[in-house]
DNA sequence: CGCATGTTATTGACACTGTCAATTAACAAT
DNA sequence: ATTGTTAATTGACAGTGTCAATAACATGCG
């Protein structure tokens, strides 16, 4: 007979090894995202991840996975407290503003396909709707409030743009020192909101 | 003496080596681009680009600088033939959104910086400026003009953030169908509209 | 013409990486 | 204690980036 070896235990290995690849990341870069290194960190022979994930791709998956998850829960997190449904809008988009900018390694890994292999996983699609339905919930009773002009199918995406390329241009260097990114940051919050937010007549 | 090698045919086969290059990440994808492959493209033994770039990072640097210039060469062109400069913004914005959804790879290669090597070199630096001038001189026309409430120094990243969110979205495949895309497109462009122009009295 | 010289290009070699087959270690039930 | 199943490790191989050692080679001088 084999070792008692309940699911439980096995699921809990398995993210041992991604809480361990994700501080490898956040600490090291992604090119020290390696699964040799991460048996290393972990305390684990070579090829022992290959125990619980069919090859690399399926390992950067995994913690897309988890951190989606994760993601959600700080954004269910920040709405609990207020009923205004702008302002839960606005403390949403700080949640994702103030992740992508404290895990950029994280951030760039979960948000940027093809980084590490080419087509979404079933899950990761799974992770990605959950997040959007918990953003667009707000969006959602706003609209039919009267108090924004877009319905969230239509405002998600042009919100979640916005701040996914500043992010992704801060990450990479290409909006100036901190006073810019700040500048940029309040000027789009600006311009958006002019474009789509219904003023009392 | 060394055998004549002009300055010009050094350039010219290092020009070479980076159009194989761009051709490998366009049709095989930023994965097959390898030395070795790079290499064996080019007709060239394994480590002759060593002559020509310092390492992988200074292949990848050069390709977008090269690809800069590019871009920047087809915004040029792209505003010839009107001298309105709000119809002149909007031709760069459709000039920069042509490039990436026609070249995905290139485009994520060239913008995405992280994605090999940490930090921006010189020569990228002012080819990124160079594209930025191109870009900030119509909005500049249009402001001083009045048709714009925002200066260029500010109303640019607003835009190119929104516009690069759009695109690297779309790359990573999460604005679902091309339906999608296109009414995203074109909410981008209408919120933003009514968000900085200034509508006549 | 033949040789030295400095430059260009190729090969050899090494450390890593992802990956998997072969092998061993661990352990529950008999 | 033996055994059979499973968890985990080691061995091995193809690629990769990288650089030192080596060859090839056009040119200038004797």
């Amino acid at each position: 007979m084999p070792p008692e070896l309940t699911p439980e235990i096995i699921a809990e290995k398995r993210k041992n090894l991604i809480l361990n690849a994700i501080g490898i990341l956040e600490d090291e870069g992604i090119d020290a995202l390696t699964l040799r290194h991460l048996a290393v960190v972990s305390d684990v022979s070579r090829s022992t991840p290959y125990l619980y994930f069919k090859d690399k791709a399926a390992l950067t998956d995994a913690i897309r996975i988890h951190s989606l998850h994760d993601l959600s829960a700080r954004c269910k997190q920040a709405i609990t407290g207020t009923g205004m449904h702008v302002e839960q809008m606005r403390l949403l988009g700080d949640t994702l503003i103030s992740f992508g900018l404290r895990h950029p390694e994280l951030y760039q890994l979960i948000f940027v396909v093809g980084l590490t292999g080419r087509e979404k996983s079933k899950e990761f699609c799974k992770a990605i709707d959950q997040y959007k339905k918990i953003i667009e919930a707000p969006m959602l009773a706003a609209y039919v409030d009267g108090m924004i002009s877009l319905p969230p199918e239509r405002l998600n995406p042009v919100l979640w743009a916005a701040i996914h390329g500043m992010l992704m241009l801060n990450n990479a260097g290409l909006t100036g020192d901190d006073a810019s990114f700040v500048q940029l940051r309040s000027d789009i919050e600006q311009v958006l909101a002019m474009g789509f937010v219904v003023t009392k007549p």
